[in-house]
DNA sequence: GCCGTTTTCGGCCCGACTGTTTTCAGTCG
């Protein structure tokens, strides 16, 4: 996809001009390029050839002209500049916690320090400690920071991340000192991956703040102690990861959690607007001109510029600042929505728990229906299933349907897998036994985008096809997704009337939500599947909900948030429409 | 490098914490 390597180009670019010079705002102008571009519409490519790039904000003259010189060589001249300017282990350095541009600069300057391990071995022999505005704290803390950088990983999936989150959470909430404590950050706003943990949590008087910073401090996870102030404090949890507590009086926490919420890109852009507005924001409150407005919540925020409420999810400046204003954000999808969780496996195949077992955990959850899809005879290391094996399964169901009736119903699935080709695993015949299909790639990863996109594409052209599984294969901070033309497919899975299945599992979230918006606007259905092996894992179907509120779905982009009966027909509609 | 109801120059979100200073720069989120 042309619009994601260019943005990777200028963010390339962004990081070099922080290291090479001293203009911030510069290397701003070319970070915000590249995440414009990531949120553009349609292809690059097609926005110049029809002029409408000139009017995207934030690509003005300059950043234009680099964009035509890329779509035509491959290319940006001004990169090649760049990099024959600076050493490359500086660009490495700027991973260190704690150190930034300048300071890289200084020692770089000072030293001729050009890799992470020689500036590891400065500050053990007292050189940095020695430089200008640094000392013997600055030196331990820079090795301290190299060290975690080399043993840590810089990143936690979510399900991780939230889990060590609430602990910290509950054990603060025994303390009752703080009145109101809430995630924040990365978490809160349901991401995917998260660097670290936020929290905010309000006291009745500023006195009590060192006291709940003490506990905070000391919380039984906490391993080491990395910032300690009055109104912040950072620890090093057991974990690994890290977490900051932001401590306010009651009257300033809903600016508070709206701040420390963020994402950063959102609050620049909402104190942008409030600046235009007259007004300022911090997180400390929300004033017009001298006065302070008396902001009881999140929503006293928004709607003191005017706009409707923003859901955490949405704030990652995409767009929903416009919709605000003009009242037309989206009616997220909420967990109380999904009435089955569609692709969950039985011991049929690879999952832990009977066909029963995880009809009845879906009934225990209030759902009121549950898609089986077993793994197709190819996937021989999750004892797939043969055409006889599925019609024996098929019996089973039959049975188990007609002692549930009308109060819960099994739709027959099949995860079927997409062979080398882009054939299917099963033959039409054995297709049509079942209510649905969903079909996966699970082998032959390494085939070039051409060759995988081609796979799918033909995949798509089945008949039988409802769902396309996990698009794009990834496991979230494991394995890189293969690589597919997404946008060719989505655009063919919209016109055939396939959907693409938002994997809940939270090691995949895919297909992820920054392509839900673009997915949905092109006609396809984005249903959200557990991918369940085990009757606990039916409830990653909130990691799915997450997901594709980032990705602004309402219900009628959903699938399993139809009932029973309107799945059913849909499941039937897919199938006759593909086949004329 | 971008932008404009303070419009072609001068801003660009804004505050906390740390370490090195002795009033502030750098970094972070």
């Amino acid at each position: 996809m042309i619009n994601e390597e260019l943005a990777a180009v200028f963010d390339e670019i962004a990081v070099l001009i922080e290291l090479g010079e001293d203009n911030p705002f510069r290397a701003r102008a070319y970070a915000n390029a590249a995440r414009t571009i990531r949120s553009l519409p349609e292809d690059i490519n097609m926005m110049e050839a029809n002029g409408s790039i000139a009017s995207v904000k934030g690509l003005g003259k300059e950043l234009r002209s680099h964009i035509s010189e890329y779509l035509a060589s491959g290319k940006i001249t001004l990169k090649d500049t760049l990099v024959a300017a600076i050493e490359p282990g500086l660009i490495e350095m700027l991973r260190i916690n704690g150190l930034g541009p300048k300071r890289i600069r200084a020692i770089h300057e000072a030293l001729q320090i050009q890799s992470i391990n020689a500036l590891a071995d400065a500050c053990r022999d007292g050189k940095v400690a020695a430089l200008p505005g640094f000392g013997p704290k600055s030196a331990a803390n820079i090795l301290k920071n190299i060290e975690f950088l080399q043993e840590q990983q810089a990143y936690v999936r979510l399900d991780i991340a939230a889990a060590a989150l609430q602990s910290v959470i509950d054990e603060l909430k025994q303390f009752p000192l703080i009145k109101m404590i809430s995630a924040a950050g990365s978490v809160r706003r349901r991401k995917e991956i998260a660097h670290d943990l936020d929290a905010v949590a309000s006291v009745a008087k500023e006195e009590d703040r060192a006291a709940v910073m003490d506990a905070f401090t000391h919380v039984s996870a906490a391993q080491e102690i990395l910032a300690h102030g009055l109104t912040k404090s950072t620890i090093l949890l057991r974990a690994g990861i890290k977490m900051d507590l932001r401590v306010v009086t009651e009257d300033t926490f809903a600016t508070a959690l709206l701040h420390f919420t963020g994402s950063k890109e959102s609050n620049v852009a909402l104190r942008s607007l409030a600046g235009k507005a007259g007004m300022k924001i911090n997180e400390y409150g929300v004033w017009r001109g001298e006065e302070r407005l008396d902001i009881v919540d999140e929503a006293g925020v928004y709607a003191a510029l005017g706009l409707a409420y923003i859901e955490p999810e949405l704030r990652e400046d995409r767009g929903e600042f416009e919709a605000a204003a003009n009242n037309i954000l989206p009616n997220l999808v909420t967990e109380a929505d999904v009435k089955g969780p569609l692709h969950c496996h039985t011991n049929w195949s690879d999952g832990a728990a009977s066909l029963e077992e995880m009809a009845e955990g879906a009934r225990a959850l209030g759902y009121m229906y549950i898609g089986i899809c077993d793994h197709s005879q190819a996937a021989a290391y999750a004892h797939g299933l043969s055409p006889a094996d599925a019609a024996r399964q098929h019996k089973e169901i039959d049975a188990l349907n007609r002692k549930y009736g009308a109060a819960f119903h099994i739709f027959k699935g099949t995860e079927c897998d997409i062979l080398k080709d882009g054939a299917l695993d099963f033959d039409n015949d054995t297709l049509a036994s079942f209510d649905f299909v969903v079909a996966s790639i699970h082998s032959a990863f390494q085939q070039s985008e051409e060759e995988q996109t081609q796979r799918l594409l033909r995949a798509l052209s089945n008949p039988y096809v409802t769902i396309l599984g996990h698009l794009t294969g990834r496991l979230l901070l494991q394995r890189e997704g293969y690589s597919v033309d997404i946008p060719a497919i989505l655009s063919a899975a919209g016109k055939r009337g396939v959907a693409v299945e938002i994997n809940a599992n939270p090691q995949r979230l895919d297909l992820d939500w920054r392509w839900h918006k673009t997915a949905a606007q092109l006609g396809v259905y984005l249903p959200i599947c557990p991918d369940a092996h085990t009757v606990a894992g039916l409830k990653d179907v909130a990691y799915g909900i997450g997901a594709a509120r980032k990705g602004w779905l309402e219900t009628k982009h959903i699938p399993n948030t139809w009932d029973t009966e309107t799945l059913r027909q849909w499941f039937l509609k897919t199938r006759s429409a593909a086949r004329g």
